[in-house]
DNA sequence: TCAAAAGTGTTATCCTTACACCCATGT
DNA sequence: ACATGGGTGTAAGGATAACACTTTTGA
């Protein structure tokens, strides 16, 4: 066994509502692109990396956490490019945090460096909300459609599917549907496709379109990151109500009608909602109501901590279309 | 950043089916237990991680690897305990992989030391195919509400559920059902609570009762990283046709069925299996049929690999109860 | 002819989806 | 009164789960 000097690198996409946005902390990364916060792993001073994690996400942000997952760990070689291949080596692990954000933190944060950006920004052709992106028509689709029919059958689509079936299956076209799970293969269709600056910057072969609103780039792989932590927040929703963790104690239903779609970045249907969070019984009335949006005014709510004891998988099955 | 002499670990949980039991492949440990495979990462050598997995498995084994998923990373400093704490530190990467094995194989892998197992040997109270085991309400459940009970509002429970709660969602009982892929979360409280023989040999302060026929002890956190991989297949069988990986490349239905049982550790409906594999048209006959079990010839069927660019989630969502 | 396993047909129930209308408030 | 968002009832269709019997072979 060779020992290498290797570095641990932990990398948090950490997720706040800011109004109706779902937004990552982004702080500048080394070069000019903005990157993940970040931080060493030292094994002498935490005793797992979550709580690691924790502790200089906290001491940097002030920021507290809720809930906090694992999503990855990457080896690569080719992650950290320095040229020649001595030196020492990283793995960079990915985490995915759950937190809230009071206004009044925000100056602070911003004097430290970072900054909440929606996520939307960095990968803009996942935000159906207001309908089917017109990008995805104008540009990505015939774009890598074009990708697809060049490489399928070569080298690169040796083991499983096919390039162009992949990109059916991802972005949903010829009768599959779009579902919004599958951001992370999206993303790296797009990487491989030479569609995002990232492939440009790293030099692949096949980067040879990268033009085109295809969203922020990031340092290293750091946009790969958030695309494998929307896949898989968007995927924990459904079975596990952490939801609640981006919400205030208190809320309407509308309210959390919308932070759902923001997730998920699409609509969904507002009866069937309602009915699945009262059949689910995720929440309980406050009894207090809110005027606050100018309409007639709506219940409050707050969630039922006891269905965790209650239900095996309580989460927000929501359906297929809105 | 003070730079740490880490190095990577790489752990497989490969797991085949031999005969009717699901097996995975363990090695001499450097106590007396069994271990799961391991070997160096060297981002040298090996681009990604997987990569190195793949190469150093196929090498000392001579198994090819069909799929291959990454389960977690632990840094936990407690898992190598060298007394005292400099020295090298540790990072492990585990990894679940599927492979099929030939009968001629076996003297070889035993002259290199590795050996196929059922898993159900380490983890007995998982395999309810001959009914729910007696284990459960003799000795396992017994203990371990005691344990909840004197836990339950300590220190220990401070965050998230309560012991109790977990215990009865995890094994099912007060009205739950049993989950199949809780696997993780019913072999982490038997941990906590001293019914493992891992949670004597570490040496915590809960582990006053382990004795009962409890499975076979692993190095390490070996029995934790096995659990997770049972959990993992469990839960992605239901919507990747990973299955096959397991099987020949000719089976019965009823060979698929028993697959399919021992690997959830339970009996599916029949006839409902047969109406789900033919919906979700995962296979196809090949035409010719086997008399090898002494009733009625079965049909034989292949996977119809074409189901993986036609659905989106071509798995086997078998339902809740046999 | 009987044991052993393969293979099929039907129904009740629940869940999902889709539909459109009424209600309470502020301006 | 009207604009704005809050809030509900119902029915069709599909999926799931439960039921028991017939068929084909080898011994």
């Amino acid at each position: 066994m060779t020992k290498q000097a290797i570095e641990i690198g932990l990398h948090a996409v950490i997720v706040a509502m800011i109004g109706n946005e779902p937004c990552i902390l982004r702080v500048p990364g080394s070069s000019s692109a903005d990157a993940l916060p970040s931080g060493p792993f030292d094994p002498l001073q935490h005793r797992t990396m979550e709580i690691g994690l924790r502790q200089w996400v906290e001491e940097q942000t002030a920021l507290r956490l809720g809930y906090v997952e694992q999503l990855y760990t990457f080896g690569d070689r080719g992650r950290q490019r320095t040229p020649g291949d001595s030196g020492p080596h990283f793995v960079s692990v990915g985490y995915l945090a759950l937190t809230r954000v009071q206004p009044e933190q925000m100056p602070a944060l911003r004097r430290a460096g970072g900054e909440f950006g929606s996520w939307y920004d960095f990968l803009p052709w996942e935000d159906w909300r207001a309908g089917r992106p017109a990008m995805l028509d104008e540009f990505v689709l015939p774009a890598i459609r074009q990708w697809a029919a060049r490489v399928d059958r070569s080298a690169y689509a040796s083991r499983g599917l096919q390039p162009s079936a992949r990109v059916r299956i991802a972005f949903g076209t010829d009768g599959s549907h779009w579902d919004e799970e599958h951001v992370l293969d999206r993303y790296e269709l797009m990487y491989s496709a030479g569609l995002v600056a990232e492939s440009v910057r790293d030099g692949r072969y096949d980067a040879i379109r990268a033009a085109g609103p295809t969203g922020t780039a990031m340092e290293h792989d750091h946009r790969r990151i958030l695309a494998t932590a929307m896949s898989r927040l968007r995927a924990k929703l459904k079975y596990r109500p952490v939801i609640f963790e981006l919400l205030p104690e208190e809320f309407t239903l509308t309210e959390l009608q919308q932070t759902v779609e923001s997730i998920f970045g699409r609509p969904v249907h507002k009866q069937n909602f309602r009915r699945l969070v009262e059949k689910a019984q995720l929440v309980e009335p406050t009894g207090a109501s809110s005027n606050a949006t100018g309409g007639r005014p709506a219940a409050l709510f707050r969630f039922r901590r006891e269905v965790l004891e209650e239900r095996p998988a309580p989460g927000l099955r929501v359906g297929r279309r809105a």
